[in-house]
DNA sequence: TTGTACTGTAACAAAAAATATTACAGATGA
DNA sequence: TCATCTGTAATATTTTTTGTTACAGTACAA
């Protein structure tokens, strides 16, 4: 597993912690200590998502493009995820079984339904609602 | 990402499917289609679960241990998991930074209360239903 | 108009994680 | 007592993730 979605996250809440300062990517890889390159291409992603946005340039960096009460968290893991959450089942079991040939279709079933249940869960908390946690 | 919860279903529709008939870690390896020595390690921690038992020596191989009725998969996937769904967060962000310093608390407190979603949905589920699928 | 400090992005390297392979002792049944 | 399994360790290979280096392009500011 990758860990793009506490990246993300940690970014947001610096940026919401910012209060619409523009941050480099160079300050934000140095609180959650990985590298600034890294930050760049996760800030990619959340643009492309419309979360934040960034000014390049001398004095720029990035910055919340909406409000934090606006943005939920099952949205930022969507935007985030690429494989299944329940691990990657086998591209090729075996055709001549007849567990094997079905297993990949019951399996996306599953994974589909139980991700659901788990974005839903997290939807109900906004970038708002977790940055009340720090003080 | 590994598939260790993929693999052990995948096992465990197998097993179910053979009606207490015992089925070698080569049968099952080749339906999944992966290496027996990794079947045998997956089944020993279904064992260590209460889910499976095995035989040992010529004619061996493993069976259900318990009613497929009675295997929820929410269990499955507790017995299976190892680290956090979301992603596993660095182990050392910056202490001094008011944000590095308490977030992975946070994102535990987040996680604890999504993987549980996800636990409870498919709880919904048994082995049994979920093998109703295939024909 | 030139230097400085950023972003965006690609190409490559290193580290870590997952999976596969080989090997073999011990169990069990025929 | 042979053949066929499991259980398990040790090691190798492959894949994924993360880090590094490099540099063109943008914007500000002296």
């Amino acid at each position: 597993m990758n860990s793009r979605f506490p990246v993300s996250l940690h970014i947001l809440t610096l940026l919401h912690d910012a209060k619409g300062q523009v941050m480099s990517s160079e300050y934000l890889a140095g609180s959650i200590n990985i590298n600034p390159v890294l930050v760049r291409k996760e800030i990619m992603n959340l643009r492309k998502h419309g979360f934040v946005d960034s000014k390049e340039g001398k004095g720029g960096g990035s910055f919340l493009a909406k409000n934090a009460a606006d943005i939920n968290l099952g949205e930022v893991y969507t935007a985030v995820k690429s494989d299944h959450i329940l691990g990657q089942h086998k591209k090729d079991p075996n055709p001549k079984c007849p567990i094997g040939r079905q297993i990949n279709q019951h399996l996306t079933d599953l994974y589909t339904q139980a991700e659901q249940a788990l974005i839903e869960n997290l939807s109900k908390q906004t970038l708002a609602d977790f940055a009340l946690n720090f003080n």
